[in-house]
DNA sequence: GCCGCTATGTGCGCTGGCAGACGGAGATTC
DNA sequence: GAATCTCCGTCTGCCAGCGCACATAGCGGC
């Protein structure tokens, strides 16, 4: 147990570490699985291992587009350190893996008792919210072919791995735009040669490629956690 | 000094609010000011009084978009809490008027010392988010009509006002559309008789119309707002 | 009373993405 | 190996919003 194999546990002091493991259990999250839901009280946090998680805002009434996207690098439910026990989000899994979940009132009396805890999550949330605010304006600006390519290396980082499941019909979802927006989009990446994809597996061929043809918002994202979780 | 008018300061307790307020020092605040940009260091915090301030948010290296509203019900620089130095924001103000100023170093001794004021920011910190994940969704799927309407209700519920100064050009700008969309937006709304204007004077003429007029997002944002901070 | 600035109104051609529908190809089941 | 299901590709018609350009109207200064 030297690594949790989640940052933002890595980040901690050895004894704080330690104590919040102590409280967490490792467990399997599946696809698809609903982790939580909007305006629903938190029963749990996360911190992803290799999972990896789709922050999703309802609009009128229904679940719809994602504006943050958590792994290994953060956690699901940093909210509860605003003594908050609501979310404003769905938190939904998009690729499946291991965590570690503490629940609720065992990680809130940690929260209380760590301050590198609470240091932590808060600057985790402080880089949520710039992952928000940069979310917005790129769903307004940008073209689907940049945000899918976006969306990509954002899954790719949190997934560590160049392949996984995903299907078109997926990814409109989260992008917020018809499947067959998706398809064309993706169907020029695949003919530049950077993806290569058939019936849900998609594989990442060339990554600097797609760096040039996403959106500085990726760019962005990594300078803000960078600047703020080391 | 009864009231401090503005609402979180008002939440506090007596003492603390004594103390806060003994800190802080009015100032007026001129269309257009830039009260503090995205990357650089927060110098003060601001709770509005009857001046009303966009958050605005940078997106290939120009402020362009905006993704929050400040006015009495809230403050600026709610960041400071997180223990982070500086905002992903630009924070411009859009109606001039009041507010009270702290500066960042007594405002963090006094963050350090009170628990009620922290709690209240921290509150207010979650609304933000919640804020700024409905904009998202709001951005990508309401019409133009919808997000002006919506605009208007939430500067009035902050200027207290039913007049104010605002052009199309500057509608479109927030709303992140051209001026000519802004035009064709508001003239249904004026001929519809929900509001009037002229050369950037503009007067809500009938607030349950536009309430009609606006997208969920409205009442989504206010019952967030309300849930959270009594 | 003229000039110039700012704010608003309108026109035209273009395009990215929408809605709905259909066809086909791989995969799974029995 | 036939039926079914999932996933991907394509087509048609449509529209909101875009970029650009130009016209008009209130308003202040000198």
């Amino acid at each position: 147990m030297a690594s949790a194999q989640n940052h933002l546990i890595e980040l901690l002091p050895h004894k704080d570490r330690r104590r919040l493991l102590a409280i967490c259990e490792p467990i399997d999250l599946s696809l698809s699985e609903v982790m939580c839901e909007s305006g629903k009280r938190t029963r749990y946090a996360y911190f992803p291992v290799d999972a990896t998680i789709s922050l999703v805002t309802p609009i009128d009434g229904k679940p719809a587009l994602e504006v943050g996207m958590v792994g290994r690098e953060g956690m699901v439910g940093a909210q509860l350190v605003l003594g908050v026990m609501t979310t404003p989000l769905h938190a939904v899994v998009q690729g499946p893996g291991n965590a570690w979940r503490v629940a609720t009132a065992p990680f809130r009396a940690e929260l209380a008792r760590s301050a590198a805890l609470r240091r932590c999550l808060n600057r985790y949330l402080y880089v949520l919210m710039s992952q928000f605010a940069v979310s917005a304006a790129c769903l307004r600006f940008h073209l689907i072919g940049a945000r899918l390519a976006r969306w990509l290396l954002m899954t790719q980082d949190r997934a560590h791995v160049n392949e996984f499941h995903v299907t078109h019909e997926f990814l409109a979802y989260m992008l917020g735009v018809r499947r067959v927006g998706v398809t064309g989009a993706a169907g020029i990446l695949q003919r530049a040669g950077l993806i290569e994809y058939r019936r849900g597996e998609l594989i990442v061929l060339n990554r600097r490629g797609l760096e040039a043809a996403a959106c500085g918002c990726y760019a962005a994202d990594r300078k803000s956690y960078a600047e703020l979780l080391r």
